[in-house]
DNA sequence: TGTATCCGATACATAGATGTATCGTATTCC
DNA sequence: GGAATACGATACATCTATGTATCGGATACA
């Protein structure tokens, strides 16, 4: 209490912060970072905005922090699906299917609706704010780097050969996961339906790369 | 003129219509549509909001026209391009370089940076709002149908086979090129290296779509 | 239990955007 | 060339969002 350092956060303030952290991402992915008040996050938080301005400096500082919380999670997600292979314990794999990629790409990422709200947000705003791009970008190529090691993983299991590199079938896979996301959250798909299509697609691409003559 | 229908458009007064999307095409991709005001764009065409009102009812019908024009541009851009191949005329196929299909998928997308913050502005609007979803995706299917028929084109004249339908390799090739365009402006790479780097990653995506024992 | 501090609520001042009503001018039509 | 009209500018009223300053209650601590 003698030094100058922000005073260390309580547990209710921090509880506070998580609050309006999900609720932002609520009122965010609903009507965009822009159209979305400060007032509107805080009524969804179930506070006003004295909570706010007592948390945070402005709207963009709490949509930043949104932002590294999102991408933390989804590394955290694919890394944890590589751990899990890497140990080979009651996940591993068995199936015959190839196609086995498909699934475990997929179960790294959200796919409701509100998250592929948010993300096209991110990104959208990532194009026009520098420091949120190289942020954006980071957290990509981490995905790609651990979801090319998930494809290693499996392909060494199964004998699989690949027509491009490894780190190219992931980013093709990604790519194409985000893009038949959001082409089904166009069409109004629900949950149940936008995964089945993903899942379609991305075996579509799966079977593109893997090399024909695999044993 | 004795007739209740709205009044013939003057010359001068689709001017102003045009010259209103031009400055809000500029404004919306530069600070996002919710961040733009009429009076910001108005001001970028050099009028008042005065011009804006007499001529649209709300900054949404504003974006809605654009968005039309937009569409329109690059479906005729695409269309433009399969005739010219049909045709056979000068600019028929005579490389031998199968990755000709490369330059012909690029000729079609504008690839400067203001183009990739609208058309990344458009797509994340269409995310929410129903009926420019139901546009945009109709419009990404003609996109589709042109390149798919440029490939076929192009695969009839060389003898190329493909691992995929060409309606699936056009997807992935239209895919692949937005996908890049993003990433690259978010590194900030400027036109001349944004074109290159996405023929790279384009060619290489087209490297795995074609049959490798082609003829 | 009393006191100090922290945190969210409330109240207020201000800025900016919107939409409308009105005005002035340029163009069109006879 | 005069009248009518169309179109954009101007002025105004309103609304919403923001940020700050202050207040009150809860909690921690002795």
């Amino acid at each position: 209490m003698t030094d100058t350092a922000p005073r260390a956060a309580t547990r209710s303030r921090e509880n506070t912060r998580a609050r309006l952290l999900d609720a932002a991402a609520e009122v965010f992915a609903e009507v965009g970072l822009d159209a979305a008040s400060v007032e509107a996050v805080c009524e969804r938080a179930g506070f006003t905005r004295g909570a706010f301005y007592s948390n945070f400096e402005t709207k963009d500082e709490l949509f930043l922090e949104l932002c590294g919380r999102v991408a933390g999670e989804r590394v955290a997600a694919v890394k944890a699906r590589v751990a899990e292979l890497e140990a080979g314990g009651e996940f591993a794999l068995d199936p015959t299917d190839p196609f086995q990629i498909v699934q475990q790409v997929l179960d790294v990422s959200a796919d409701d609706r509100l998250s592929v709200l948010l993300m096209s947000e991110i990104r959208n705003h990532a194009l026009r704010v520098p420091a949120l791009a190289a942020a954006y970008l980071a957290q990509e190529e981490e995905l790609v780097l651990g979801v090319t090691q998930i494809i290693d993983d499996i392909a060494r299991a199964k004998g699989i050969g690949f027509r491009v590199s490894s780190a190219q079938a992931a980013r093709l896979l990604l790519t194409t996961w985000e893009d038949v996301s959001v082409r089904a959250t166009m069409a109004g798909l629900d949950h149940k339906a936008l995964s089945r299509r993903t899942s379609e697609e991305i075996a579509k691409v799966a079977q593109l790369i893997i090399e024909p003559h695999a044993t």
